[in-house]
DNA sequence: GCGCCTTGACGACACATGTAGGCAGGAGTA
DNA sequence: TACTCCTGCCTACATGTGTCGTCAAGGCGC
């Protein structure tokens, strides 16, 4: 029952309940609905739908339900990377290598990350 | 109009066609939609929504439409990856390089893309 | 000319997601 | 106590996608 799909808005609900900590329906309508103009009983409803789907817990604290995510904000993207790579491009990184390639915004620390990355993967084919 | 979203099971399909060059419903059929035990006429209105979305193509030869994508397969990924980024990930390609580093299965070929891009990417910073 | 098979066009239904309104109970205040 | 908010829960509706079944028109072999 854990780690069902999840869509663009409630992904973003997620994240931001994840960086938060933990946080009241009332918290997350002020902060993540307000700034997207969505109704509180929207908000309410996504995240009794990540509840549902147990990528949200939540107990109660003095009369108000306090959320949390199990994972990560980190976690959850790799999670979200990995099943868009397996469901939608079939498993096969290149596409998204070929985005990059492409011209996509690469920051700095994106860059440092990818030259960790090739580095280690070298090694790897070296002496495996 | 040209260029709306797209499901996954559509995007295969669309892939298919675009790999295929050109095809007829029945190819699509017999070739696609068997692999995946699709009824004809799920094919066939996936076809139809791909067209009406501006994915596809067709134009009637000897009686029967043959339908071609406007744009590669490859041109296609890189357009998906660009929603995904954006959508998704919030314009971040943070995630994505996480999940490679994280242990996705990259090929020689995809490493050496990698490489190539890093090397670009490090140019850039250099003299722009 | 008459069926039979192929092709396309429609209409349908289920489920996921985005978005919201309204109702009822509890907490706090006048 | 009576009134007013805040909270949660339920129900609802539109759209996009995945999947089909059916119906009607055309073409081909007998």
């Amino acid at each position: 029952m854990t780690a069902r799909s999840i869509g663009d808005q409630e992904l973003a609900l997620l994240r931001y309940v994840a960086e938060q900590g933990s946080v009241t329906v009332a918290q997350a309508v002020e902060a993540f609905g307000a700034a997207r103009g969505l109704a509180r009983s929207t908000v309410l409803t996504m995240m009794d739908r990540l509840r549902a789907k147990g990528h949200l817990e939540r107990r109660r604290v003095g009369g108000v339900f306090q959320y949390s995510s199990p994972r990560s904000s980190a976690d959850l993207m790799r999670g979200v990377v990995h099943s868009f790579v397996e469901k939608t491009l079939d498993g096969s990184v290149s596409p998204f290598v070929s985005y990059l390639v492409e011209g996509a915004e690469v920051s700095d620390e994106e860059l440092a990350e990818l030259e960790r990355l090739v580095a280690k993967l070298q090694s790897q084919r070296q002496e495996p």
